[in-house]
DNA sequence: CGGCAATGTTTACAGATGTAGTCGTTATGA
DNA sequence: TCATAACGACTACATCTGTAAACATTGCCG
């Protein structure tokens, strides 16, 4: 019946999702390692990622568990989850609601290549028989 | 060749919106009028219009033209672009620039009705005759 | 004419965000 | 054993956002 589904953690922020980015490819990293991954990509220093960390802990985002003196963090949500929650929001507040309009919109725009619109006919066809 | 298109604005907040919304529907309207429309939806007072107009003008998302001793408003970005800038965004940071993978995401998630993918399939068929 | 109502401008202020430094502890290599 | 490096926790601080009050001006009704 797929009831509305509230996240269970805040918003993530644009820089937090690097963070999380990292995480979704490999989980169960230690602060320093996420830091090889994004510091120099992004010019931040590792107590950056420190924070960030904190905050997505603190946020409900991310899981720590303790190895030694250190924590590996691991994402508590799954990317396609944010992910989704992240096309609805945009969907509801710039669509009205609805996905169609939003797949309207990037083909009228052109954001969908030839190649795009082949890959999202294949879909449908799939999606409908 | 489609250049990347930087907007002249910045980035617009979700609160902005809503008064976007409103001149979008309708341009040159006043603050007063702007508040009839958001203000008891949004709870808000005059006064928090007033500084979000004061804001996008600020941010060269608005205009604002003189009429007596007040000001019409009147969005200088089309909400079509801003939707688009948006979207674009949106594919970039979470689909790695695919837009067909958000709309392989949103069918997958059943984000997509089944009218919506009547819909879709309508598009597509006068896209790609 | 004089005070009020309407308007834009300025100022305010708490919370979120980006970015990072400091502090206290602890494992560890010399 | 002892200094040091590696960590997490705490603190910092500027900017952005949401929300609004205070203030100054001015057109307008009585």
């Amino acid at each position: 019946m797929n009831t509305p589904e509230e996240p269970v953690h805040e918003r993530i922020t644009e820089a937090e999702l690097a963070v999380m980015d990292v995480l979704w490819e490999r989980p169960r990293r230690t602060a320093a390692e996420v830091c090889d991954e994004v510091c120099t990509a992004r010019g931040w220093s590792l107590a950056t990622v420190k924070t960030l960390l904190s905050r997505l802990v603190q946020k409900g985002a991310l899981a720590s568990e303790p190895d030694g003196r250190r924590f590996l963090y691991t994402p508590l949500i799954a990317r396609a989850a944010y992910v989704g929650g992240e096309s609805r929001r945009l969907v509801d507040r710039l669509f009205g609601g609805s996905a169609a309009s939003l797949v309207a919109h990037l083909a009228e725009t052109e954001a969908l290549t030839e190649d795009d619109l082949a890959e999202i006919e294949a879909l449908l066809k799939e999606l409908r028989p």
